[in-house]
DNA sequence: CTGAAAGCGCTTACAG
DNA sequence: CTGAAAGCGCTTACAG
């Protein structure tokens, strides 16, 4: 008959333990202020009874809430990529919360940064997180104005520090990947490329756009870019678009491995041979990438340490240290079957 | 200059607006005990001054955390299928939650069930949330017997009810499904199926093979079944045994879009026609399954309803109702370009 | 209808 | 080293 014990608190083990409350406490906090006498008998008593701090009672107290805040913004149709990212992205973030007991505290929106950003001022204001984490940052995004109003407000953000201008962020290294890229199919040969993007108002949109444009010009390249959704539908028909062009590009990098697997396809389908006639490179490796006929050549990178990294600034900004930002850690190229040497024509 | 203003609490308000501090919380909280014009004066110069209720005082004294505890086990390497059912889940749940102005408190462990166990039982101990939601529920879970002994947590679970005997669970539709599955081959004239199911671990895969077996039987018709883990080299290797089988299959249904994608690959590759020599049915439609060639006929269901369902038998909980255990709405199946009645030879 | 008071469980100066 | 006490911000009986 396990009755469910009502709550057992540090006024019970202090009573059960023949000490005061406090130095229950300065015992069970490994706090200096009791003999090691004391401390033991504590914690042996504190164990045998059960006894676990009430989360509520130490946040009041001690004005911490071990629980660190990300919204994650949701989108019906092209939540899918997203999806992924932010769950390895939490992953990762855990891993590193786990060992310091804290949480996250997870809120899902589909009202965009705007309702995002009500959310992250209201856990300001009653302070229901110790911090947060910002993904999914978009041009003129409110909630950069509201961590900006509240330095108090510990935040770090996964952007790009041209957007997020001098609030802590971990940026991406979209600029390099965009770049690794364009050498890589200028060096099998290409010279006309292009991009099937994913929509404008993504900053990782804009900074691939111009990282890709810059060094193309560099070297002497031509690439078109082309911008929708992440959608195979998108994909499809953007591919198409390209090849109808009279002077159609010899590679195609898309933004997510579901237009790049779309692309690769309806190329294939009208006629075109990926990677003969075509090269196809997929931005963001997925188990898609592989699966796909030919496997796609991606640009891949580590989303759980990215979570990883984005822990461990949050810590320590928690810890009261000031922090800066950090970069990602850099893509990598991996070459499958989709992209080849530029064919003699 | 806009003073980070140090917090602002009933005490304030009720000063500014010369009443009590009850009267304020009264008023606040919509209950009666205060007049009209009194509660209407408090309310406005509570919004004037930016008055947000303190999560943890309110926790404290009401004994609710407004917070619902999930705790996710991720796999290195099969993380895929299932990070996504759970992201889309818990967007239904915070869809849910988010009116009533409840959060969820996320922890994700690679320390399987038992780790995840562990978490739970910290959270009961220590009155972190107000419910719990559990998924991946595994043959011999201890999660099962933890809830059974705190009978006063509030929990569901996702599963059968076979298999959690009485705790409130949202149990799947998957013998439904595989039923489902296996008369609509039969229509199209398959006698003979096989199944590249997911590990023997999962509660599921036994449903799923249990009903399968049943239906074929009352069918007349046969079923091989073979186990793996949610990879696409599994997909590949387990279609390609079934393939050398001296009475290969006409038909094999996936338990995962992983395996579909790389079992329809492997029997082209083979230079075995699909679905003119076999039919691919994948479980849990995805992204990849209309990328695939052939557009994979699946076996689909709304993940995000789950979450809704779900959210709302943990609601009805909380608010001292006695919830029984609900069924998810049933599978539907897709028709795609991966099936065709069966060929004769 | 309204105010003064106790209590939620823990932490932390402050005196012994 | 140890205990008594105040305080964190809110809720809720309990008297007026």
């Amino acid at each position: 008959m396990t009755m469910p014990k009502t709550t057992i608190t540090i006024t019970d083990v202090a009573k059960a333990a023949g000490v005061s409350k406090s130095a229950v406490s300065y015992a069970l906090n490994g706090k200096p202020g009791v003999s090691d006498a004391t401390r033991a008998k504590v914690l042996d008593v504190a164990r045998s009874m059960g006894w676990k701090p009430n989360n509520a009672a130490k946040s009041l107290s001690d004005a911490s809430t071990r629980t660190i805040g990300v919204v994650q913004l949701v989108d019906d149709a092209e939540n899918f990529g997203a999806g992924m990212f932010a769950m390895d992205c939490l992953a990762g973030l855990c891993q590193v919360l786990d060992p310091r007991d804290y949480s996250i505290t997870l809120r899902m929106t589909a009202g965009g940064a705007h309702a995002a950003c009500r959310i992250h001022e209201e856990w300001i204001a009653s302070g229901a997180v110790d911090a947060h984490l910002i993904m999914g940052v978009e041009l003129g995004d409110p909630r950069l104005a509201l961590f900006r109003a509240h330095p108090e407000a510990k935040a770090v953000f996964l952007s790009q520090r041209a957007v997020t201008k001098g609030l802590p962020t971990l940026y991406s290294s979209d600029d390099e990947g965009a770049r690794m890229v364009v050498r890589y199919l200028h060096g099998l040969g290409h010279r006309n490329i292009a991009r099937i993007a994913g929509p404008e108002e993504y900053v990782h949109t804009i900074t691939r756009d111009q990282a890709t444009a810059d060094e193309c010009s560099k070297l002497g390249m031509r690439c078109t870019t082309l911008h929708g959704k992440y959608l195979a539908a998108v994909g499809e028909q953007l591919c198409l678009a390209l090849l109808e062009f009279g002077d159609s590009p010899t590679a195609i990098v898309c933004d997510t491995d579901v237009t790049a697997v779309a692309a690769a396809r309806a190329a294939i389908a009208r006629g075109v041979s990926v990677p003969g006639d075509l090269s196809i490179v997929a931005w963001d490796d997925s188990p898609s990438c592989t699966s796909a006929t030919p496997k796609l050549t991606a640009l891949h990178r580590d989303v759980r340490s990215i979570g990883v990294k984005a822990g461990s600034m949050l810590l320590r900004m928690i810890d009261g240290e000031s922090v800066d930002s950090e970069p990602e850690d850099p893509y990598q190229l991996i070459e499958r079957d989709s992209t080849a040497p530029v064919s003699e024509a």
